[in-house]
DNA sequence: CGCATAACGTTATAACATTACATAAATATG
DNA sequence: CATATTTATGTAATGTTATAACGTTATGCG
């Protein structure tokens, strides 16, 4: 099992886990042989500011404030595209929101976990999940091709907040 | 667990499927006292004139289709909503579709099977599922509150078909 | 009946996403 | 290294899904 649950909704060290974000998406495009152009790089980066999803018009914004020019819609989704396609972001079809993928490169089926509070999001690859799913497809011969799974409710902290 | 899978992707009387999903959904209403009115009744009609989610805006142009009138999206968004609250239907976030539910009154978590080359959609409510993604949430000190879960890919008959 | 609430009608607009086509940058090939 | 090819980006317009705001009608209740 593969999570960030520890780490995604407490106080840590963000800026560490954005770094090794970007560092191993620019050494998975090497590896890949695909190009992390800037506009890629820099989109990664802001869904990399933090752990709350955000949503492609968010990332416009941010990179219009950012820039001099207004950055249109099709160059961001044209960046959450290569992203998506190469493992390094997720879509929460639930949120029409994006989030970094902590666990590039192992191909992996998730499941995220999103406070509804804080909103911030852990994802989670857990076998069992993926089972329980694999047999009940079984059940019905069903051949399974994607999941989606997104939880929502209450993280740790947050939790603890609602209990008074 | 509670399956529709083995009808819903195969040939079956669907208008005994429809029949009774309208009935169930009158009495449930009467039941709780809420008001299945004529608009309402229609949507839920014509999501459940097939095991094939439908988008908002395929139920404003049917329903505009069948009466004088040009139906708007708030009286059909609204409808929705009912449903959904009422558990008569269910959103597939996926898709930005619904589809009737088969088994309201039970209230219960649920997955979607969705066949990509058919479009029909089983629900299945698999214990193993929900407690899986429990487990999951109970190691993350995570408290859950809702989920989806969205399976995409092929059919039993569409699976057969693909095979050649 | 008269009042309160729930449901519906209508217009406009917000939020999310894509198409189509032009331009530029990177890479491959002779 | 010139140029052809592919890949990436710029830009305008539009498509798709969903909601806000406000007025009107219908329903149920004292």
């Amino acid at each position: 099992m593969l999570s960030n649950s520890r780490v995604a909704y407490r106080e840590h060290n963000h800026l560490r886990c954005q770094n090794a974000a970007m560092q191993r998406a620019r050494s998975l495009c090497e590896q890949h042989k695909v190009r992390l152009t800037p506009i890629r790089e820099n989109v990664l980066r802001l869904l990399w500011q933090s752990h709350r999803p955000l949503g492609a018009y968010e990332i416009i914004e941010q990179l219009s404030d950012a820039g001099e020019k207004s950055v249109k819609p099709p160059t961001v989704y044209r960046a959450i595209d290569f992203l998506l396609e190469q493992g390094l972001a997720h879509r929460l079809a639930t949120l029409n929101a994006y989030i970094g993928c902590p666990f590039p490169g192992n191909p992996h089926r998730f499941a995220v976990f999103v406070c509804q509070a804080c909103g911030s999001a852990a994802e989670s690859s857990f076998e069992a999940i993926d089972n329980a799913i694999g047999a009940a497809a079984a059940r019905a011969d069903f051949e399974v091709h994607g999941q989606a799974v997104e939880v929502t409710g209450l993280c740790p902290q947050c939790r603890g907040k609602a209990d008074d």
